[in-house]
RNA sequence: GCCGGGGUGGCGGAACUGGUAGACGCGCCGGACUCAAAAUCCGGUGGUGGUGACACCGUGUCGGUUCGAUUCCGACCCUCGGUACCA
């Protein structure tokens, strides 16, 4: 072996040898059980970033460690290759974005090559390929025919400059991000996945899933909101039907003093007709964007549409509100509103001199009047006619059949969660697969068809939908009459193609259907790695497909993804100058001098064009617009792939977001080097196989032992950064090993083990290079020698009053009494308890001593 | 606004079911090697006081439970992720 530890060498060596043995193959006709380890695809922005080489090392020490366990491990990878970015590449670079795409993909899959991953790159597949998307396709048809898939208007951000449609991304304060114009929210018809109709299921369907994290449910549970609730009919003062609401609270029925509309409801529209005032208003909500974020922070305001309601117990008259807090999407887009106990209704009625009526009062105690904030928790009611005295349940249950027995409402279920719009008036994504005929109305495309190819030619200028503008894409015939038809040009949410793509690596190049029997074989995923930022949304997404996909017959089982690892963002330390405009420009690190202090502080940078200085941002995610992303290029160029791995995976733990730091690199490159020269200056002995002897030889092997079951029991929690400390600590007690002989055999075949996952090209070359047997990465993960495990005395920790006083040291098994006596007759301890009366003395056996003294 | 995380030395982080706070690493300080530097190796390193053995303080803030709290409970502050068209 060279003397120097060089990784271009070995870590060029390890990958040609896994790709000529066709290592990471996955087979269906194998024994052994099997695992599927799926990492979250990429978009194909460019290049890796920090947080892919973490989400993919994360998943390959999982899959690598899985193999040594004896499983038969799938890990494929692909693209998630259409989507937003590519456009607006392509519009700067003037080409197309299936150029751009599909050389960013063959870039960054050299990229992953060179960190080694244990992919079965045969299965690779990318969501723009016609012969990928074609399927999806297939499945809209499939799902449009059975009303799972249906049209409704919807509201997107509408910039009238460029006269197109902004994702959200998109609208900065409220403004197009090219045309610099005031965006308005619009309503277009679109297709909708009725995933509400799978609600019920995907709520419960977290309580069986253990292997998920407890907050990525949570989040679930709350997006999919379920809350039961009444349904309430006010009918209209002037007859001619009822207005329809939905409240959580039936029990302040009572306590209601108006009813408030969202600005798109029909009332407001009909009473807009006759009230300018009215008119105006609702004009003003349609300014700015539509994201829950924006509505639910702007300020509450409100106009009388000059509509009055009945209520339901009463016959009061009631008037309606047109209110910007009152959201369309949600319940019957009305409300009762009831001030007294409801914050928002509170405020709302402060500010418009509306009348505040209490109706519920603790159930122990009384309600201060008047009231400085509304009173939101349960109680008693009172002010409340026949329902005085009644708390909530037996409120609720009796104003439910008093409203049953007028026909005005009833007791329901209301879901936080709306069905799910994908149409996309974009153009790099896949084409929606309807046929418009005048005759016939939304056709679907026939199965032979399929695919609807998306033309990748094109060059968009960032005023509406190219496809919109191209005939030869959208001028057809009808399937069914024959007659000239229009075909949509909507494209589908990104979102869908990487709803199903796990499904599709089991076959990825089954020409007969979405998947075949093989995907039987692999599903579910055992392990799902990704971001936390797709807690919801994409995981949410990919297990209703699951659901729909299994009612197609084309899936068993009712869950994607057995066991979840979400991982932390990747954040690094941004540098900028803020012009007097408050517009920032940021600078990379790289181009950025520190200067700390003597405890190495960053207390002042400078830019090392001009020696001028920037300001120090803090630490925060890492983004193109914040420049300060590291690519993780030339960390693999300088130190090779194992080292940028190995820091990965010690820097944090998988779930904890983690902070870039060169330094920490140059850490794990050392201990590489360490560990080589460890290797190279002990040969004789490491190739020498014999057995511990000497007492200094049974402390270090207990050592290594001991940590081995540490680092088990890390693997088991997915910690790898401890896996990594243990691993550090077994090189230092081989390294203190006295003439370094008989036991270092063991040691570094244990060592090398526990690195293979995380470190594979050097474990590679060394597992080899000593002959301990194959290839590593089919080596059984090392086991504990118990008896390796035994010490023949123990230390205790000596509190008095719980505070740490001293230590001694027992002989291992020493009873209770011996253990005291120790700890009672040691010096220090001797002196916090002299002349005070010892209460009592708690054991915690083979740990801890603690003597309870009266102060 | 709402939902879900996080806050521990100069820094990343560790601490198993309430039981030695700071493992492991980085940085820094001192030393060895070198003409010198880099690399490497050895020693030290939470703060304050003390020559020292030690003592006191210390896990975002305030309060509580306990023999004992980073860990459990309550309130608050800061920060990050998501918020349905970024992926």
């Amino acid at each position: 072996m060279d003397s120097d530890y060089q990784p271009t060498k070995i870590e060029a060596e390890a990958q040609r040898y896994w790709e000529d043995t066709q290592a990471f193959r996955a087979r269906e006709d194998d024994a052994r059980p099997k695992y599927y380890c799926l990492s979250m695809f990429p978009y194909p922005s460019g290049r890796l970033h920090m947080g892919h080489v973490r989400n993919y090392t994360i998943g390959d020490v999982i899959a690598r460690y899985q193999r040594m366990q004896g499983k038969n491990v799938l890990q494929p990878m692909g693209w998630d290759a259409f989507g937003l970015p590519a456009e607006n590449a392509a519009m700067q670079n003037k080409a197309s974005p299936a150029k751009w795409t599909y050389d960013n993909i063959a870039y960054m899959r050299g990229q992953l090559k060179s960190l080694g991953f244990a992919y079965d790159w045969s299965r690779e597949l990318a969501t723009c390929d016609p012969d990928y998307y074609r399927w999806e396709q297939w499945l809209f048809t499939r799902l449009f025919k059975k009303g799972v898939i249906y049209k409704k208007n919807g509201v997107v951000n509408w910039d009238p400059v460029d006269q197109t449609v902004l994702a959200n991304e998109q609208v900065i304060e409220g403004r197009g991000w090219r045309s610099g114009a005031l965006i308005e929210k619009r309503e277009i018809p679109m297709y909708y996945l009725r995933i509400t109709a799978y609600a019920d299921e995907l709520l419960e369907g977290l309580d069986r899933l253990p292997g998920w994290p407890e907050q990525v449910k949570a989040m679930q549970r709350n997006w999919i909101g379920k809350s039961r609730g009444m349904e309430v009919h006010f009918p209209y003062a002037d007859g001619g039907g009822v207005l329809k609401v939905f409240t959580t609270r039936p029990d302040t029925l009572m306590g209601a003093t108006y009813v408030a509309v969202a600005a798109e409801h029909p009332l407001a529209t009909k009473a807009a007709a006759k009230n300018p005032a009215l008119r105006a208003f609702i004009e003003e909500c349609k300014k700015g964007g539509v994201t829950e974020a924006e509505l639910a922070t702007q300020e509450k305001k409100g106009v009388a549409a000059g509509e009055f309601v009945l209520h339901p117990f009463t016959g009061e008259k009631l008037p309606v509100w047109v209110a910007n807090y009152v959201l369309m999407a949600y319940g019957e887009g009305a409300v009762m509103a009831v001030p007294a106990h409801d914050e928002r209704d509170f405020e709302f009625a402060r500010k418009y001199q509306l009348p505040i009526k209490p109706v519920i009062r603790p159930l122990n105690g009384d309600l201060p009047l008047p009231l400085s904030a509304a009173y939101t928790e349960h109680g008693m009611l009172f002010n409340s006619g026949e329902f005085d005295g009644l708390d909530f349940e037996q409120a609720f249950d009796k104003m439910e059949a008093v409203l049953k027995s007028k026909s005005l409402g009833g007791a329901r279920i209301q879901f936080r969660l709306r069905d799910w719009g994908i149409s996309r008036q974009r153009y790099w994504g896949c084409p929606i697969p309807i046929i418009h005929c005048a005759a016939c109305g939304d056709v679907p495309a026939p199965d032979e068809q399929l695919p609807v190819r998306l033309p990748e030619d094109i060059v968009p200028d960032g005023s509406g939908n190219p496809l919109a503008k191209l005939p030869a894409f959208y001028e057809t015939t009808c399937p069914q009459c024959g007659k000239k038809a229009r075909r949509e040009t909507d494209t589908m949410d990104t979102f869908v193609e990487s709803s199903w793509y796990y499904a599709r690596y089991c076959s990825p190049d089954a020409t007969s259907g979405m998947v075949d029997a093989r995907a039987r074989h692999w599903l579910p995923v055992d392990q799902y790695i990704g971001g936390i930022e797709h807690a919801i949304l994409h995981l949410l997404y990919a297990r209703f497909f699951h659901k729909l996909m299994r009612d197609e017959g084309l899936v068993t089982g009712d869950e994607p993804f057995t066991r979840l690892l979400t991982q932390g963002m990747v954040l690094a330390e941004t540098f900028y100058r803020m012009h007097d405009n408050g517009k920032k420009d940021y600078f990379f690190p790289h181009d950025v001098t520190m200067q700390r202090d003597a405890k190495g502080r960053i207390v002042a940078a400078t830019l090392k064009s001009d020696g001028k200085p920037v300001t120090v941002g803090g630490i925060e995610t890492m983004s193109k617009s914040k420049n300060n992303g590291v690519d993780p290029q030339e960390l693999i160029n300088k130190y090779g792939a194992d080292t940028a791995r190995l820091f990965m995976m010690f820097a944090a733990p998988p779930e904890q977001s983690l902070e870039w730091s060169d330094a920490g690199v140059q850490g794990a490159y050392r201990f590489l080097k360490r560990l080589w020269a460890f290797a190279f200056e002990n040969q004789s002995a490491l190739h020498a196989a014999s057995a511990a002897t000497s007492p200094e030889h049974a402390a270090v092997r207990r050592e290594i032992h001991h940590t081995l079951s540490q680092i088990n029991y890390d693997m088991d929690k997915r910690q790898f950064n401890t896996v990594v400390s243990g691993a550090m600590k077994i090189l230092n007690a081989l390294e203190r090993v006295p003439g370094h002989g008989e036991i270092a055999r063991e040691g570094l075949g244990i060592l090398l083990r526990l690195l293979a996952p995380i470190t594979p090209h050097v474990t590679h070359y060394l597992w080899r290079e000593f002959k301990f047997g194959g290839d590593v990465i089919d080596a059984p993960w090392p086991l504990v020698d118990e008896s390796a495990l035994i010490s023949d005395t123990q230390e205790l920790v000596v509190q008095v009053n719980g505070k740490l006083r001293g230590h001694v040291s027992v002989p291992s098994g020493a009873g209770r009494e011996a253990a005291q006596a120790a700890a009672l007759a040691d010096a220090n301890v001797q002196r916090f308890i002299a002349g005070k009366n010892v209460k009592k003395v708690i054991m915690v056996p083979g740990k801890l001593v603690n003597i309870v003294v009266a102060e």
